[in-house]
DNA sequence: GTATTTCTTGAATATGTATTCAAAAACTTG
DNA sequence: CAAGTTTTTGAATACATATTCAAGAAATAC
């Protein structure tokens, strides 16, 4: 068994997730995926295949840290519906310094590729299928513990709060005011508590 | 004063505004544009500088009918919050059928293009800014008829609104079910109804 | 130390792109 | 009809791109 490759994959697959997200997968070149990660052409392909094989590599990875981090959160202890409202709070903040500024790669991803890559939606969609489940069990929780109106299908509120989240997603683009921002959680709060009209 | 264009350039500037709506800025070749709009590369040239110029045209074309519907909507006898409703509904119906699944011309080009083009960036937030204050006036409208809590800044509230229907310009990239889109019309009237916590 | 297998290198390939420009065509005015 | 001006044409330009591949380098096994 004869010499190993010299390069760290989860390395080269952070690398190239920095490049993707910044610059969008039809802007990022393989001579940018080339400098940014140290690696060759050839290299390149023969790890990942192609540049497709190396994107998908990528939204898989950055797919399953989000849903990891929900369900983390899922298991410490407090109150659920104070957990969402930490997430929304903290995507405001960082929406509001500048810091979320390149968006979500996969929302991002979704509206450059769904129409031009049967591959890349396929799997984008059935990414957001397992964000939205563990959004799901989180407003589950949230019910169960009264903080959140039990009569309403906890997968569609959890759509609701995707909604919002994606929609900051988009909003982050244009440097909003803090002031919008925190109307927008307030109105996801008042929106799962709901009185039935 | 010889010879005028041959060429309508509102129907030039249709056809173009469906090529970029279908594939996105980058995607979209001049080539794409030639055989889209029958003029040939140096007549496009002479009429709109390059392929940015007739772009900044197309989405200034755009936005200004965004704006100008919920203005004229605005001018129609009755209910704001129902207005508001109807506009929320026709964005499901048009999500669940799928003929809403290029999105939103502005989402997409402010997602694709703002972190690499100023021009257009700057082009695409003066646009957000217009279309929030034409919803800002709907949503005063509605709390001086009483449906919508008074307590609240309406630029903030409408902010809230337009970050539902930009989550929905991403949602309907991966066609949602029905359930899940009701929720979130209702969740939206539920939060610009909102009883303080 | 040698043989063997794998990785690495980076130039070459083939394709696609935005933009220009000189020549031809077409319309208007006198 | 003739002169003048502008539009239209489409091939040429100059550049960027994803991918391949043959040669060289490096590490292991015996």
């Amino acid at each position: 068994m004869p010499r190993q490759a010299e390069f760290d994959r989860d390395n080269v697959l952070d690398r190239a997730t920095t490049v993707f997200w910044e610059r969008g997968y039809g802007k990022t070149s393989v001579g940018d995926l080339v400098t940014a990660t140290g690696l060759q052409p050839g290299s390149l392909y023969a790890a990942f295949g192609n540049k497709k094989g190396l994107f998908l590599e990528v939204i898989d990875r950055y797919n399953h840290g989000s849903v990891g981090r929900i369900n983390a959160l899922r298991a410490v202890p407090g109150r659920s519906i104070e957990k969402l409202e930490g997430l929304l709070q903290q995507l405001v903040e960082d929406t509001a310094t500048g810091k979320a500024e390149r968006g979500c790669l996969t929302v991002n991803a979704l509206l450059e590729m769904s129409a031009h890559d049967d591959d890349i939606a396929a799997r984008l969609h059935s990414h957001n299928a397992r964000l939205r489940k563990a959004f799901a069990w989180l407003v589950k929780d949230a019910q169960t513990e009264g903080d959140v109106q039990a009569t309403r299908d906890a997968n569609e509120l959890a759509s609701f709060v995707l909604n919002n989240l994606w929609g900051m997603r988009v909003m982050c683009k244009s440097r909003p005011d803090r002031a919008s921002l925190d109307a927008i959680v307030e109105g996801v709060l008042n929106g799962l508590r709901g009185e039935a009209s």
